[in-house]
DNA sequence: AGCACGCCGACT
DNA sequence: GTCGGCGTGCTC
């Protein structure tokens, strides 16, 4: 008997590994029912769908009495066997439930489901997926349709009939040109002709591929990575090769070429890139040398669009993917090379379950498969570097400099401590007022950038530029406005406290204040400054909220011939804005002092994207940051042009307080509407933990922190709390985890949790 | 998750 | 004596 392992749908950490069940004789030959397949099943008495992950003859050990049959199959393989164990291993690496990890690898809004109906008790509805493929009727002349000539009465006849001459058309089109035909098309079918003919639409396509297909001589360092990647894929056996980059060192030309090779020996690739920097541009680009071969996966698309993308790699037809994270499940055939862009974007992470980070799923991917993953940053992430050094199959490249050798920018760092103004500093220096003046005295370009996060709230002293840390854990300490005793502060990775001073604990100024000052109020004192004739360009959230506003702000400033553009984070990356000649870093100092153990790397990238922004014309290039705390091994990094001057501080930090690379979190959030009862779910839920930690002593080195409320401890009108636990980087304790939510009670039904594996941010 | 089973109290 | 409350546990 043919068994299949099916992973059912149902939405929960209880049901953590597939069922076998019988597939029916109507079924069992081959094409019948594939790895892959959709199907419906019983399942506890009642219907459910299934996923295939594995089918295999039955052995005399089956109790096959056990073993229901098939009810159905409901769809053609959506994916292959390795993608089936790769959502097995998403689950129990990330702590997610099996039915969302296999719904990863399904298409996009066109899977079926199981809906209660409700008219019954326990009715259940098959709802057949809301998108699927659509059809075009395409009209052509026939043979004999060339030679004849309409009647001069049959007007619709003769316009219809020209129009076909210069080709063949579809219905629709045709009723644009002429009105409506059905009746007329009907009538020259029946008579022979034209003939009408169905084809599948590829929506998602445009009309017109682009022909650019120049292909750029390598600089030496292109050509260093390329022969890295080439010898990694021969090797065939999931190798690294990180290609060290700044933007316009060419990165995507090696991408290209690796893809033309993958190409020619029939193999597939898939390229994920920031949502952000999916742009039309980006995309031509691939289209332009791979042309239709290229399918296009993001979220800007319509469903029917995405679904047709999706499945012209599944058929085939397209061979390469390029798209935002979620592309990295696409069903590119022969999967052979997968190349992440920007590696280090905290995007590549999925902020709900699963919450993989598709870094690490590529990576397994591609061992699985015996392919080879490409990744891409001017600024790497402190794992992947680490990565390069520590391990053999991991290699790093460096591509040198800009193409077109343009001298790097001059940095300035501007310490804010030694400014006149005491507690009522300006928010400008008076080295960014003469270069902000000298922009517009010479009608240049200034990008001014304020690295705003709303909820930066830690106390500095105004004086010496002093921030109150926790002694544990490296981060800054919370400022608590209320609380039992008056204003305390709090560390919100293992709940130390303590009352807030009234004076700087290090030089006694009274001056403490809280941070946080706005774009909004930037973008008057800049207006006040240089006076109407220089346009000041807001970008941040709130100006680009509206569809298309992103492109408008931005081709508003390339059209002015001076002007300011004011942005938070979104105008770091990777845009090119040839004539500015000054980049100003308002305060470097907020990103840096989140409470969290990843902020100094990302401040330092933060800083470093913004610093490129400068000089990238025929002008020079200057960056002023200003800053409290000059010292800051980022801020030093980004002003010698050296990023080891950072990771010489950062990497034995980590090591010291063993945080990622040197240790793996998983921090599991628990929110509720009912703070007590958050509360009371995570003191239990904590304590079951560390009770089955301590019961095995695999996971002696396993430490536990928290409970304790999560920095933001209420968010949208829910209270969180959170347990930390901090392992070996291989540790295994996912397991131990999933073990133990498995058998959660359902008694705090008003409480919701989540385990993020490797978390980007503890917030 | 969803459903059955089972063990309790309160009703025609 | 039976109806129905929900706590417990299984689902190929």
């Amino acid at each position: 008997m043919l068994v299949a392992s099916v992973i059912v749908d149902i939405n929960t950490r209880a049901l953590d590994d597939a069922f076998d069940y019988l597939v029916p004789a109507n079924l069992a030959a081959p094409g019948g029912l594939e790895v892959g397949c959709a199907v419906l099943v019983d399942f506890a008495h009642r219907p459910a769908v299934g996923y295939v992950v594995g089918l295999r003859e039955s052995t005399p050990d089956d109790d096959l009495g056990k073993f229901k049959l098939i009810s159905e199959r409901l769809s053609p393989p959506y994916f292959d066997e390795v993608s089936a164990r790769c959502a097995q291993w998403i689950a129990r690496e990330y702590c997610a439930p099996l039915s969302d990890a296999i719904h990863l690898f399904a298409p996009p809004g066109g899977a079926p489901k199981l809906k209660r109906n409700e008219t019954g008790d326990k009715d259940w509805e098959l709802v057949e997926p809301g998108v699927g493929p659509v059809d075009d009727r395409w009209v052509r002349l026939t043979q004999v349709g060339r030679s004849y000539i309409p009647p001069k009465t049959a007007v619709k006849q003769q316009a219809l009939i020209e129009a076909l001459r210069e080709g063949e058309m579809r219905v629709a089109e045709l009723a644009l040109e002429v009105g409506s035909v059905n009746a007329t098309i009907k009538a020259l079918e029946k008579r022979g002709i034209v003939s009408i003919e169905s084809r599948r639409r590829i929506r998602g396509v445009p009309g017109e591929l682009p022909s650019d297909v120049r292909i750029p001589k390598l600089t030496s360092g292109q050509q260093a990575a390329l022969d890295a990647i080439d010898s990694a894929m021969d090797a065939a056996c999931g190798r690294v090769v990180l290609c060290d980059g700044v933007t316009g060192s060419g990165k995507t030309e090696v991408y290209l070429r690796a893809i033309s090779r993958v190409l020619e020996q029939g193999g597939g690739a898939i390229v994920l890139v920031p949502e952000i920097s999916l742009t039309a541009q980006t995309v031509a680009r691939f289209r332009g040398r791979f042309g239709d071969q290229v399918a296009v996966l993001h979220s800007r698309l319509s469903k029917g669009e995405r679904f047709d993308q999706w499945d012209l790699l599944r058929s085939g037809g397209a061979r390469v993917a390029i798209g935002a994270r979620s592309a990295l499940f696409a069903p590119v055939h022969d999967l052979r090379l997968v190349i992440i862009d920007e590696e280090h974007e905290g995007s590549y992470k999925q902020d709900s379950s699963p919450r993989y980070h598709a870094r690490d799923v590529a990576l397994h991917l591609m061992r699985e498969r015996g392919g080879t993953l490409v990744l891409g940053s001017a600024t790497p992430a402190l794992e992947t570097l680490a990565n390069c050094q520590l391990r053999d199959d991991w290699q790093r490249v460096v591509l040198p400099s800009r193409v077109k050798e343009q001298p790097m920018p001059s940095i300035t760092i501007v310490d804010m401590t030694q400014e006149p103004g005491g507690s009522h500093r300006e928010l400008f220096s008076r080295e960014m007022v003469r270069a902000l003046l000298e922009v517009r005295d010479q009608g240049h370009k200034a990008v001014m950038f304020l690295n705003q996060r709303g909820y930066a709230n830690f106390i500095m002293c105004q004086d010496c530029g002093y921030v109150p840390h926790c002694a544990n854990c490296s981060t800054s300490l919370t400022y608590h406005e209320r609380g039992g005793d008056g204003p305390s502060l709090h560390c919100h990775h293992c709940d130390a406290h303590s009352s807030a001073p009234v004076v700087c604990p290090r030089c006694g100024s009274p001056y403490l204040s809280r941070s946080g000052v706005g774009t909004q109020r930037v973008q008057d004192e800049l207006a006040a400054l240089l006076g109407p004739d220089m346009p000041i360009i807001r970008m941040d959230a709130d100006s680009t909220r509206t569809k298309g506003a992103h492109e408008k702000l931005l081709s508003s400033f390339a059209a002015e011939d001076r002007a300011v553009l004011l942005g938070t984070q979104m105008i770091a990356k990777g845009l090119d804005y040839p004539d500015v000649t000054l980049v100003g870093v308002i305060n470097a100092d907020t990103s840096l002092y989140l409470p969290d153990f990843r902020a100094g790397e990302r401040g330092y990238q933060l800083l470093e994207q913004v610093s490129g922004r400068a000089g990238r014309g025929d002008l020079p290039g200057r960056v002023i940051i200003q800053s409290y705390w000059p010292q800051h091994p980022a801020i030093q990094a980004v002003a010698k042009h050296s990023r080891n001057v950072f990771l010489s501080q950062e990497i034995p930090l980590r090591r010291e307080l063993s945080y990622p690379p040197y240790s793996r979190l998983i921090n599991i959030l628990l929110w509720g509407a009912q703070a007590s009862e958050v509360e009371q779910e995570a003191k239990q839920l904590a304590g079951r933990l560390l009770e089955a930690l301590l019961a095995d002593s695999r996971y002696a080195d396993v430490k536990l922190l928290g409970p304790s409320p999560c920095v933001f401890s209420k968010l949208k009108g829910s209270y969180r709390w959170h347990i930390l636990i901090k392992a070996a980087a291989d540790s295994q304790v996912a397991a131990l985890i999933n073990s133990v939510l498995k058998t959660r009670k359902k008694n705090g039904q008003g409480v919701s949790l989540a385990v993020d594996v490797d978390p980007m941010q503890l917030l």
